[in-house]
DNA sequence: CACAGTAACCTACCACAAGTAGGCTACTAA
DNA sequence: TTAGTAGCCTACTTGTGGTAGGTTACTGTG
């Protein structure tokens, strides 16, 4: 009974208190936690109040999780993934090279509009927000990268060397790194729209990105 | 005579014990703590550890600076600025446009070598450092694109208007966002010669500046 | 030279948040 | 009925950023 005494109005609508299977507790955990980080950072977000958002003592998070770092990261990871899958679904819709990454382009950005909220802690920077991310966001980075790659081979059928590899790896990897700062500049100027965003990071990597490729494929 | 009798042998070489001046001491926790940041990353270096190293009490610290971030801040800074001076001088050597991008972009690698224990902090992701310098590698990367914008206007001779300053300032950032995602790349791959990483991050880019340059010259 | 004013520094503390020890309660299955 | 266990709690420890208030030694002025 001081069991369920002890739930003033603390409790985050659409949870019931008492006990509910270690899962569901789980993924409620998660959200609840995603939307934490989102509200005010790593740093300023503390495991008490997530507790006391969730009815649910601390013991209970650390029960489920190791440490804030790594529930940090399973929150970050988990939104990854959903980006990749949005980009991979859009490129797959295309053929052309272009057009796929045009596609690819349109939905990474599309995706940062919708999840504004979970992604703020990875990408604002006007805020003086904590964040223990550069191991989540690099994680992020090379997601993008590979995908990239692996787009880049399918269309050009040849594969590149031992050089040619660790180039175009490198060369994937900053332009996952331009995306990322673009996105940032983006959340001070929302009123650009994603489409046309794309179109300017294409027109200024694709010329040299097919000459990559090119390259690359004749080395070999 | 406790004040004299509380230095073991915790003392960093090059500082004696005993009453500094200001900005003797300021200069000397700023190099401290520039080391330390480096050393632990800035969740893991702790403010009593400074103390210890710079042979003084906490409050002494807190004296000369208003928290931990704003002494990780300066010591950030303070590097940026060099970084921004090297690249500067640089470019300043060259005359012809991609040139000059060749020789500020071998610069910046070249520091990076450089200083690559101070810069670990921001760009190290392997191991899982905290960071709270979100708005600090974003003062950095603005002042790349500040410099690249200047650089190209001073090429160009004309200036674009309202909507072309607003794409080149985003694609510039894009830029910068590139070469720090690329350095993070190559902090695994130092093998990599700086000309070598020059020359790639310009092939990608350049034709694509090039082309924009040229249509933002047209337009207006 | 005396001594006020101040610069540089200290000890001892507070607040707050991550993480833990150890125990209680209620469901389930034999 | 009762043993086992899943889910939960209260009450703590530890560590670290930051502060209050006092002490020492240097310096310029009557």
């Amino acid at each position: 009974m001081k069991f369920v005494a002890s739930f003033p109005d603390t409790l985050v609508k659409g949870y019931r208190p008492g006990r509910v299977p270690r899962a569901v507790r789980s993924e409620q955990l998660l959200d609840l936690a995603d939307r934490l980080f989102a509200e005010r950072g790593f740093h300023a977000a503390s495991m008490d109040e997530l507790a006391r958002r969730a009815g649910v003592s601390k013991p209970v998070i650390y029960d489920h999780f190791d440490s804030k770092e790594q529930l940090f990261a399973t929150c970050v990871r988990r939104t990854g993934e959903l980006l990749a899958d949005r980009v991979a679904t859009a490129v797959r819709e295309e053929s052309d090279p272009r057009a796929r990454l045009r596609a690819g382009s349109i939905a990474y950005f599309r995706f940062l509009q919708d999840q504004l909220q979970a992604w703020i802690v990875l990408f604002d920077d006007e805020e003086m927000r904590d964040a223990r991310f550069a191991a989540e966001a690099s994680r992020i980075r090379r997601r993008q990268s590979d995908l990239m790659i692996h787009l880049m081979a399918e269309t050009s059928g040849t594969a590149p060397d031992h050089e040619g590899r660790t180039r175009l790896e490198a060369m994937t990897l900053a332009i996952a790194g331009a995306y990322e700062s673009l996105s940032l500049w983006w959340h001070k100027h929302p009123e650009v729209p994603p489409e046309e965003l794309a179109d300017w990071l294409l027109d200024l990597i694709w010329p040299g990105l097919e000459q990559l490729t090119k390259h690359l494929a004749a080395s070999p």
